[in-house]
DNA sequence: TTTTTATTACGAAATTTTTCGTATGTTTGA
DNA sequence: TCAAACATACGAAAAATTTCGTAATAAAAA
């Protein structure tokens, strides 16, 4: 099963970065062509679904995301690794160093993380 | 707009697979619980969407992948990195790295991908 | 030739996701 | 107090995706 869809992720996406925040304003970052209470709708779902928590405040609602975002990011990792690269390490390894083209500071970085790795192997 | 959907994803890795192959073969590889009818239309879809070419043989038509695997690749690494990991390639990286838990083989074959990029740096 | 079998085409139903309209409730302030 | 502003709830419409039923066609077999 997915855990979220793809509007559902834009909207946790907000959140991750605001930690909490109200329909309203998560509507306006969304910046999205459709209306205040498409939003509204998708966050009640989203709550139902247990992917957002609430509290009352005052009049409105404050949501809270309850999907972690490096649940999701793990998710998100192991379904594309396993269904666009067959699991396939190297070549995923290969195609993420030639898409997000790391500078210099960025390739020793990650080289610090393998070395750390390679101690724990 | 999104390329593809998730069940096209599905048939279009059998299809770079296989290069080519028929509904029939492709339905048979899918083991879904849905009916033959079903991937034959999605493969017309994806026929219309130009996903997929084909030719006749006989009575039945050969399905060829048209969107490369790569081009799925790319789109699909630029896709999660921006919307997951806010275009942070170490973040990215960790993630990677922790998820796709490489040996010291595969360990050993990124640092020498990463040797070769440095050069070009 | 006639029947059986494999295949396609295609409309439409079912499901899932996204969107909206409208009724309703709560706070604020005139 | 009562109207305006802001918010929610919720059913249902709209759109996108997936599924299926059925008719038509072409090849193969009897």
């Amino acid at each position: 099963m997915k855990p979220y869809t793809d509007k559902e992720l834009e909207i946790l996406t907000i959140l991750w970065q605001l930690k909490e925040g109200s329909v309203q304003q998560i509507h306006d970052r969304l910046n999205s062509k459709s209306g205040y209470t498409t939003t509204l709708k998708l966050m009640q779902i989203m709550f139902d679904k247990k992917l957002l928590d609430r509290r009352k405040e005052g009049k409105k609602h404050i949501y809270i995301p309850k999907l972690e975002k490096e649940d999701a990011q793990n998710y998100s990792m192991k379904n594309i690794l396993k269904s666009l690269f067959g699991g396939s390490t190297i070549g995923f390894a290969q195609s993420f160093l030639g898409n997000s083209k790391p500078n210099a500071e960025e390739l020793q970085q990650i080289k610090d993380m393998i070395k750390k790795m390679e101690k724990d192997v």
